[in-house]
RNA sequence: GUGGCUAUGGUGUAGCGGUAGCACAACAGGUUGUGGUCCUGUUAGCACGGGUUCGAUUCCCGUUAGCCACCCCA
């Protein structure tokens, strides 16, 4: 540190970064949020690897088309919620708003047919939707989802929502949650297209006494009219067709089956003849975990069965279901619930040094605690002692080595206990298992190449 | 896309039509190589643009941003 600071006297006027901050809807993710991600991210490989999923990371962004062809373009994410944009040959291109287009895409492109059946994916990363930010809805969020694809048994289903409901529990906020469940029937003649017949035909004629929105949803997407929040709208689907009286008999058992599944493992349900979801590819199952919580935005992870989409993208006809769930409303969760998440970014020794001799060895020393695991800083650039203990201090480390002139003399360095206030001189190549010794084996932070890191 | 609320140092906040305090944080000291407490000091602010006014940080309008809600979902 120079000793003059003040002698920078000239103040050329800096530019100002008030116009260089985060865009609308976007946010730096700092350390102390980090280790709530950390550990989420810790619980969903741990959960997902025992169950046999495997991480898949698809590309952040696609053609336009992978998006379009199976959210569906009347949905809202394709409609008015992407991020779409040319590339310098006129291409369009999309950031992925949800992560079960590019999952099929990928499963097509690399063949995955031909991989033992069913394929089961995992995968945790950010999305982007164009949308008004506000409590738990930003434009670039984390994700995590599971699929599994080519296989059709409302085991999978039931699974699969377990699978979410364990890493609930794990984080401790399981109970804050309700499963809501509904069928929306498959592609049959005779189960949703009939459904949407009758659906049609009843709100047709009646479209004085429907919103503007609605109006439109009768066109491109009438499951949604029925649960419009409109208050002459709610009126007329109370007395709308119900989807449950159209299921075929095929989508009828399988969720009856499912249902039961879910009372064998104990998973409590509401069933929820609303919940239709606002992607198109779905069939059979949807659920969504809702909160009660996180404000508005209650819905935390939801999924369900896209029996038709595999094909609808240009494969063969292949059953798969698939779930996704928000990162940063579990956290919000999590906080609101006072859990808190244990971290291994706390220091174990402090290095202060003084003098160039014992700065260069407390380089070295450093290094060397690094190596066999002891996690350690040293205020390299502060003078005094006094300073760098502060620093110590302020990194609440159990144990500071100090090194001046009288140790690089002797061969010492002194270990000070910091809780204590007590501190004992040891030989320079004692140092290392001295540490050890207080710290204790088991708090070494070491790593190994055979832990399992992805 | 629509609506509501808000905008004071890094953070959290007071305040008044006459240009700003406080707390925490940061930084520096409290003699010679020892932290946390304590004491002292320093740094740093009225989002931007317009209007009303003798004068605006304070009132009004606009912009921008943030938050919340609608919508939709994660």
């Amino acid at each position: 540190m120079s000793k003059n600071p003040k002698e920078t006297e000239e103040k050329e006027p800096k530019p100002t970064l008030k116009d260089l901050r985060t865009p609308k809807g976007v946010h730096d993710i700092l350390p102390d949020d980090h280790e709530f991600y950390t550990y989420l991210k810790k619980v969903i490989r741990h959960r997902a690897r025992q169950s046999g999923y495997r991480r898949i990371t698809t590309p952040t962004f696609e053609f336009t088309d992978v998006f379009k062809r199976s959210i569906g373009d009347t949905s809202d994410i394709v409609s008015k919620e992407m991020y779409s944009f040319e590339d310098r040959k006129g291409r369009s291109l999309t950031l992925k708003p949800e992560g079960t287009a590019g999952v099929v895409r990928s499963y097509l492109q690399h063949n995955m047919q031909t991989w033992p059946q069913p394929v089961e994916l995992y995968y945790i990363e950010p999305h982007f939707r164009y949308d008004r930010p506000q409590k738990g809805r930003y434009r670039q969020f984390w994700q995590f989802g599971f699929e599994v694809l080519g296989e059709t048994d409302p085991a999978i289903d039931a699974q699969i929502i377990q699978l979410f409901k364990v890493i609930l529990e794990d984080l401790g906020v399981a109970d804050l949650f309700t499963l809501q469940i509904n069928s929306i029937g498959c592609m049959n003649k005779n189960c949703r297209p009939h459904f949407i017949e009758d659906l049609r035909n009843y709100y047709m004629g009646k479209e004085r006494s429907m919103c503007e929105e609605c109006q439109t949803r009768l066109e491109k997407n009438p499951l949604r009219l029925l649960d419009c929040k409109e208050e002459d709208c709610i009126i007329l689907a109370k007395l709308a067709p119900q989807m449950k009286d159209y299921l075929c008999e095929e989508c009828k058992e399988f969720h009856e089956e499912l249902l039961k599944l879910l009372e064998g493992l104990g998973i409590e349900y509401v069933e929820n003849q609303k919940l239709v979801r606002g992607l198109d590819y779905y069939t059979k199952t949807v659920f969504e975990f809702w909160s009660a919580s996180t404000g508005a935005q209650n819905a935390i992870g939801g999924g369900g069965r896209y029996d038709g989409l595999v094909e609808k993208m240009g494969g063969q006809p292949t059953p798969a279901i698939g779930f996704a769930a928000g990162m940063e409303r579990i956290i919000d969760t999590m906080k609101e619930a006072g859990i808190t998440v244990p971290t291994k970014d706390d220091i174990h020794v402090f290095v202060a040094q003084l003098g160039f001799t014992a700065k260069q060895k407390a380089l070295k020393l450093m290094n060397e605690l690094r190596n066999v695991g002891i996690k350690c800083v040293g205020a390299l650039g502060k003078g005094a002692i006094k300073n760098q203990l502060r620093v110590a201090d302020r990194f609440a480390v159990p144990y500071t080595v100090i090194m001046g002139i009288t140790e690089v003399r002797d061969g010492t360095a002194i270990i000070r206990d910091m809780k204590r206030g007590s501190q004992k001189i040891v030989k320079y190549d004692k140092v290392l298992e001295e540490l050890i010794e207080v710290l204790g084996e088991d708090q070494l932070d070491r790593y190994s190449p055979e832990e399992v890191l992805y």
